[in-house]
DNA sequence: AAGTGGTCTAGACCACCAC
DNA sequence: TGGTGGTCTAGACCACTTT
C-alpha cells in the first residue's frame, strides 16, 4: 500500500480521492477541506503526497490555500472551461464546444519555404515545406481556414493517413514528436481575397486570425501555422492569470 | 546553512545560483544542466530543494527533463514574454510595450446595475455600481478605451485618488482584494457608435473587444470590464500550453 | 550494471492565524 | 498556545536511458 507503485499513480490516486470526498461531503465555496494531517490518515499516505494532491487542486483551480487558516474550496469549482491558453488541436477546439468536427482538404502543397516561413521555422531555405490548406467544420458549419506549414521531412510520403486526425496527434505517434506550446497573435481581419474568392466567405464577416508558431517540449519551432477563425461559431475565451 | 530560513529563501536562491551557474559554465542550449546529485554537493542543499529549483525553471521555461537522461536547457532561454495569458493592468501592459501610460478620463457613473451587470457580478440589482469610463494611451497614441464596473462600496468616495493609477493597485491597496484571475472573451468589432461621435475614432477601424470578468485570489468576481483595444498599438500575443 | 530523473516516506522546524 | 499550511532534510525504491 504504501511503497511507491507506478510513476504518479500515488498522488493522482490521492487527488481524485480528494474529489471524491468533497462531492460526498456536499462541500460548499469557501468552506475548508480536511487538514492535511487529517488527509494523511484518511488515504493512509505521507504528507508530502497529500501536498502533492492538493497542488495539483490547487493548479486546477479547485482549491485555494491559506497559510494558518487551511485549505478551502474554491468558488465555481468544476466549471473550469478550457480557453485559448490551453493549446488543443482544433479538433479537439471543435469537440470540447460540443460539435462534431470534419474537415474538407483545401489543398497540400510541397514547396521552398518563403523567407518568414525560414525566419519563423529556423530551418534551410533550401529544404523543403509541406502546407495543409484545410477548411475545419463544426457540425457542418464553417469554423475556421487553417494554413498549416513545417519542414516536408515530417512525412515520408504524401499523407493520406492524416485524412481527419489532428497533425498533433500524427507527429506524435509518427515521428514522437510532442507539440507542447505555441506562440500565438491574435489579429482582427477581413477575409482575405482567396477566401472570399475561393471559399465563398461573406466579405463584411470579421475573422479572428491566429498567427502561430507551435514549439515542441524541447522548444524546437515545428509549425507556422494561419488559423482564420469565425468568431460566430467558435467563441475565444482566455483564462488570465497574474 | 542547512537550517530552512525564510519561506521559500532556500528553493529560490537554490534557482537563482543554478541560473548563474548556466550564464558561467556558457551552457548552450540542448546542453545538460549538472545531475540533480551535483547540484546537490554544489549548493549543499538536500535533493528535495535541488528538484524545487528545477521545477521553478522548468515552469519558467528555462529548462526541460528527461527521465533516465538528465535536465537541459531549453531553446529561446530567457526571452519568454508576457502574453495576454498573463493578467496584467493596462498600466502595465503598456510600460511592458516600452510606451508610457497615462489616461484620458471620459467619465464615472454610480447607477443602479444592469441585469448583466448582476448577474456577472452576483450583487444584488438594489446595490450600485460605480463604472469607470477611461482612454488608455500610449505615449500619447489611443491603445484602448475601457469600461470597468464593480461594486460602489469598493470606493467610499468619488475617487479622485485613483488619477493614472490602476484600479488593482487601488483595490489591493485599499481594499485588500487581489485580483487574480479573468476571464476573457476575445471578440473583433467595429468601434461603437460612442466611440466614433465622442470620440472621434475611425469608423472602419477593426478593434479588439476583451469581455472580461475578474476574480479575486478566493474566487469572487469583483470587476467586469470591457476593453476595446487597437491592436495597431497593442499587438495580442498569448503563450498557449498543452 | 550504472546513472539519471520520478515518486514516496518519515521527521523536523518555520511562519502565520485564531483562541 | 495550539493548529494550520510552508519549507527543508535524509533516505528509499521505481522507471527509463545509456553503457
Amino acid at each position: 500500500m504504501g511503497k511507491p507503485s507506478k510513476n504518479g499513480a500515488l498522488s493522482h490516486g490521492a487527488k481524485e480521492k480528494i474529489l471524491a470526498h468533497i462531492k460526498n461531503s456536499d462541500l460548499r465555496v469557501d468552506e475548508a477541506l480536511p487538514t492535511e494531517a487529517t488527509l494523511m490518515k484518511m488515504l493512509e499516505v505521507s504528507r508530502h503526497t497529500v501536498r502533492e494532491a492538493l497542488a495539483l487542486l490547487e493548479q486546477e483551480r479547485i482549491v485555494y490555500r491559506v497559510q494558518g487558516k487551511g485549505t478551502f474550496l474554491k468558488r465555481r469549482p468544476l466549471q473550469i472551461e478550457q480557453g485559448l491558453e490551453k493549446l488543443e488541436s482544433i479538433t479537439d477546439i471543435i469537440k470540447s464546444c460540443g460539435f462534431i468536427p470534419s474537415t474538407r482538404w483545401v489543398g497540400i502543397e510541397v514547396k521552398f519555404p518563403t523567407t518568414k516561413v525560414v525566419e519563423q521555422l529556423g530551418i534551410d531555405p533550401k529544404e523543403r515545406v509541406i502546407t495543409f490548406k484545410r477548411l475545419r467544420l463544426a457540425s457542418g458549419n464553417l469554423a475556421s481556414y487553417c494554413v498549416d506549414t513545417m519542414a516536408a521531412g515530417f512525412f515520408d510520403s504524401i499523407p493520406q493517413e492524416i485524412e481527419d486526425e489532428s497533425v498533433f496527434r500524427y507527429l506524435q505517434r509518427e515521428k514522437n514528436i510532442y507539440i507542447q506550446t505555441a506562440v500565438s497573435y491574435v489579429i482582427p481581419t477581413a477575409p482575405t481575397r482567396e477566401m472570399v474568392e475561393d471559399l465563398g466567405v461573406e466579405e463584411d464577416q470579421l475573422f479572428i486570425l491566429l498567427e502561430q508558431l507551435h514549439y515542441d517540449n524541447e522548444g524546437r519551432p515545428i509549425i507556422y501555422s494561419l488559423d482564420y477563425f469565425q468568431p460566430d461559431v467558435i467563441r475565444f475565451k482566455i483564462n488570465r492569470t497574474r
